[in-house]
DNA sequence: GCCAACGTTGGC
DNA sequence: GCCAACGTTGGC
């Protein structure tokens, strides 16, 4: 299983409204971007992510799971736009934030932290654990699939 | 609201 | 195929 990371802004798609599509999920739509279609084209079912409030809040709010693999952007007018469907597993009870991230040291290969514009980006598994722990989550069960 | 970083576009 | 101009993202 790899882990990845999800960006949204709240105003347009925050982390309330994904909770609210419960288990069936949603499209990620709108990335146009190859960098961050071509990690979703590696995605499979199960894969395990962060929900990332950006611009506000910055921080990591809820753990999701790819449901559906790469299809066809519905939101997108040139089919080469593609994404995945994605739905939420559970909150993180104590939100993450960039400042948080940025000073640890264990963190400091994390995309979100040298490459701030990618919107959809990969996790290494030792990140990923210690993201979940620092924000009250129990790596096990957001890791497990 | 500003601007740095990054991607894309298009003229040459 | 280079690179200047432009647009967008997202942290500050």
């Amino acid at each position: 299983m790899r882990y990845w990371l999800y960006k949204s802004e709240p105003a347009t798609w925050s982390w309330d409204q994904q909770k609210a599509k419960g288990d069936v999920g949603e499209e990620w739509t709108g990335v146009r971007n190859y960098q961050a279609r071509n990690f979703m084209r590696e995605m499979k079912i199960g894969d395990r992510g962060f929900f990332y409030h950006s611009n506000e809040g910055k921080e990591v709010v809820g753990i999701v799971e790819v449901v559906r693999e790469i299809h066809p952007d519905s939101s997108a007018d040139d089919p080469k736009w593609e994404c995945v469907d994605i739905k939420a597993v559970m909150d993180v009870p104590n939100p993450v934030t960039l400042d948080r991230i940025k000073g640890e040291d264990k963190l400091k290969d994390m995309v979100l932290v040298n490459n701030s514009r990618l919107s959809v980006q990969p996790v290494a598994e030792d990140e990923f654990a210690h993201v979940c722990t620092m924000g009250g989550v129990d790596p096990k069960q957001a890791m497990k699939g």
